[in-house]
DNA sequence: TAGAGTCCTATGACACTGTTACAGAGACGA
DNA sequence: TCGTCTCTGTAACAGTGTCATAGGACTCTA
């Protein structure tokens, strides 16, 4: 069984005459500099516990399974993109920046949401920067439902363009990537608009423009 | 090593005298059977195997790659998606109609969606429904870049309400659901709006709105 | 009819994954 | 000193993708 979550006090020297002193946060804290710097994949139990410098059953003292221990690499990553600062004269301005910081922060981070993201665990991991979304969407004069939606349909549209900026190409194979898809396709598309297709885009743009389009749409102005 | 893809001549009983008569295409008919009947996990090369009545080297000889299957898998699924026939009067709402059919589809085959897009492949999954999306907007006065960045908003808008609305909730721990979040946040919420990001919506309504929001923006009315 | 060559398949293994049963070491209270 | 609780290592289980290898079955040639 693991050990409870929230213990009563943890004095630094509380429990540091043990064994090795290895705490739950430390396993986390380890977890997510292995996928910040080796990526997603490299999260395995063996090679964390190998990182460690401990045996893999450890790390199963600490943390009951591998869902548990990516959903706490998660929460600590969320909680330390908690800080934010909103600047913006209108309130349209302040919800699209405070939108554009979800992005920002998720591409800045691209392993950890890729993780967060793969285990479906993309609202853990955002949880706090939506918080923030939805003060400014109350600010700007939506409430209960309105901005429920209104902030469900801006995170939308910034996942969606994550999952398309993050996906990893080289999987497919070269016949079934974008470009060589658009290059052979039989649609009936004007060639100017088959060469846009086949070029890489700036999706950092992208995710702007969409976002604009959809504040808009939901924010007053 | 595999054998090549295109065979020059496939007359039915061509290549029928073998062993089993198995050919590639079965494989990948199987597989797709597999994932929509008992989900994406649980296309295992053993599992096709046995479900084939055969070996895994026997997979191995007809297919490379996990990853060349589930490519072919998704193909397969892709051009059964090809037929549409869009309606509308205006060139926006045939836009729309396309862009809310890959959804639908989307929708409809869940299983191979999930599969798709954990291995990166969403755009080969939906690249023939894209295709109809992009000569409507063609239709519709964009061409060149225009088109194509129309296209890829319209689409990541369509991703992202996919993503949310086909994550698995169960994985993560009963605290960090969506739900629980929004009942133990400090932030300063309303009570109403903090009542309304509690209750599931509905997603498929809200893919409408947002949808119809992005294509009133990039398309001319 | 016999032999050669090509296509296809099965046996069994390798390295890896998450997970756990079990034994034992260290520190603590009695 | 004796237990007891907390933690850790050894070793294993079942499952995964992948492949080396041997051999069967068919077609073609002599």
């Amino acid at each position: 069984m693991a050990k409870t979550a929230a213990l009563p006090a943890s004095d630094a020297t509380d429990r540091a005459g043990r064994r090795t002193g290895l705490e739950r946060e430390d396993i986390v804290a380890a977890a997510l500099v292995l996928v910040e710097r080796d990526g997603p994949a490299a999260l395995t139990m063996r090679r964390l516990a190998t990182e460690l410098d401990v045996g893999t059953p450890t790390i199963y003292w600490h943390i009951a399974n591998r869902d548990e221990l990516i959903s706490e690499v998660v929460r600590m990553q969320s909680s330390r993109l908690a800080e934010i600062k909103v600047t913006g004269k209108t309130a349209r301005e302040r919800v699209y920046r405070a939108a554009r910081h979800i992005w920002t922060s998720s591409i800045e981070h691209r392993a950890i949401t890729s993780l967060a993201h793969q285990a479906g665990m993309s609202s853990l991991l955002t949880h706090h920067l939506e918080a923030a979304l939805v003060m400014e969407l109350e600010a700007a004069g939506l409430v209960g439902r309105d901005a429920a939606e209104a902030s469900r349909a801006i995170l939308s549209a910034i996942v969606g363009a994550l999952v398309i900026a993050l996906r990893d190409v080289s999987a497919s194979p070269p016949d079934y990537r974008p470009d060589a898809l658009w290059a052979t396709t039989d649609a009936q598309i004007t060639p100017a608009t088959r060469k846009a297709l086949r070029t890489a885009s700036d999706l950092d743009a992208l995710s702007a423009v969409t976002l604009r389009a959809v504040v808009d749409h939901f924010v007053p102005a």
